[in-house]
DNA sequence: AATCCGGGGAT
DNA sequence: ATCCCAGGATT
């Protein structure tokens, strides 16, 4: 027997929903590949409301992919500084000097080649830009649909994800515009299937959310056992000289936080015990700063956020 | 396949 | 305190 097409497949109803409701992104009001490619970037790990001024700032400052590609690492690292996972910083400048040399990707394949471009930002790039009918699967999707099909999967390890996507690919074939999919599927996940307190109600999928007809939402995704921190503590000092600047460190590549400064750490070391008439004096010695110190200005070098929190506490910012 | 990489906001 | 976020690179 022929079944009937239902009026409204889960693309459509994506679709309507996210026409109605999406938010109103700078990239979005006129996708452009320089804005939606940084855009993405920033948002990695990263929320709207986190990213927001930093975009703003940075297209303001690097207003083309050429500027970008002219410009020093110290410069894109201290506009990025506090947005946090600097590689990605590093990452956009070395693309960039590629992209300006060699021309804008135009599939899914071209973008993976971009260094900092992996499988959901090349999917999500293609898509609003090229128009490329290709999935994109990131913690709002998995979300989504580990509610809507019940899947148990731990959508945090890749394998997960490229599942999911290659089930979404008969999806949004269905689709009128394929960015315009993608982004409903995120929209749907930031904004209404969110982790705690899904807002099931407003659900343009409620109907046929295989979770919601269980009441089970909470259930879903499956949550991995956590893993439990490693501590590091690190003693710093802050040194001033007369003209206000810092001494400060810069972190080499191999370590954290690269291409960061950060304060001079300290290691305590043997302690030192002399026995005066009227008191004891305990002095903890150490190591002496490290020799590539430098005093540097904290407002014109890309500091790690806890050296600007410790240097504004200190009224040096 | 695991681990590393930041920081902020929500609960 | 813990989880989560428009993930990717490295090992």
């Amino acid at each position: 027997m022929r079944r009937v097409r239902k009026t409204g497949g889960l693309a459509a109803r994506l679709e309507a929903w996210f026409a109605e409701v999406k938010r109103p992104m700078p990239w979005r009001l006129e996708p452009a590949p320089y804005a939606c490619w940084l855009s993405e970037i920033m948002m990695q790990q990263t929320t709207y409301a986190s990213v927001l001024p930093y975009y703003t700032r940075f297209l303001k400052r690097f207003p083309t992919v050429a500027a970008l590609a002219a410009a020093d690492e110290a410069d894109v690292l201290k506009a990025w500084e506090g947005l946090g996972y600097y590689a990605r910083a590093r990452n956009l400048l070395k693309a960039a000097k590629m992209i300006a040399a060699g021309g804008w990707p135009h599939s899914a394949a071209a973008w993976a080649a971009v260094p900092g471009v992996g499988p959901y930002t090349a999917a999500a790039l293609a898509s609003v830009l090229d128009g490329e009918r290709i999935p994109v699967v990131d913690g709002n999707v998995a979300r989504v649909f580990a509610r809507y099909w019940k899947l148990d999967d731990d959508f945090r390890k890749l394998p997960a994800r490229a599942r999911l996507a290659e089930r979404l690919r008969g999806e949004i074939a269905a689709a009128a515009v394929p960015g315009d999919f993608n982004q409903a599927m995120m929209e749907l996940g930031a904004l209404v299937c969110t982790p705690t307190n899904p807002d099931c109600a407003a659900c343009p999928l409620r109907v046929a959310c295989a979770a919601r007809r269980d009441g089970t939402q909470g259930d879903y995704p499956v949550k991995a056992a956590k893993k439990e921190l490693p501590v590091r503590r690190v003693a710093a000092v802050v040194v001033t000289d007369a003209k206000g600047r810092v001494l400060l460190v810069q972190n080499r590549a191999g370590g954290l936080l690269k291409g960061l400064w950060e304060l001079p750490a300290v290691e305590p070391s043997v302690a030192h015990v002399q026995v005066f008439s009227h008191f004891r004096l305990e002095l903890t010695t150490s190591r002496a700063v490290r020799a590539d110190a430098e005093f540097r200005d904290p407002r014109k070098v890309p500091l790690a956020t806890a050296t600007r929190k410790v240097l504004a506490a200190c009224g040096l910012l």
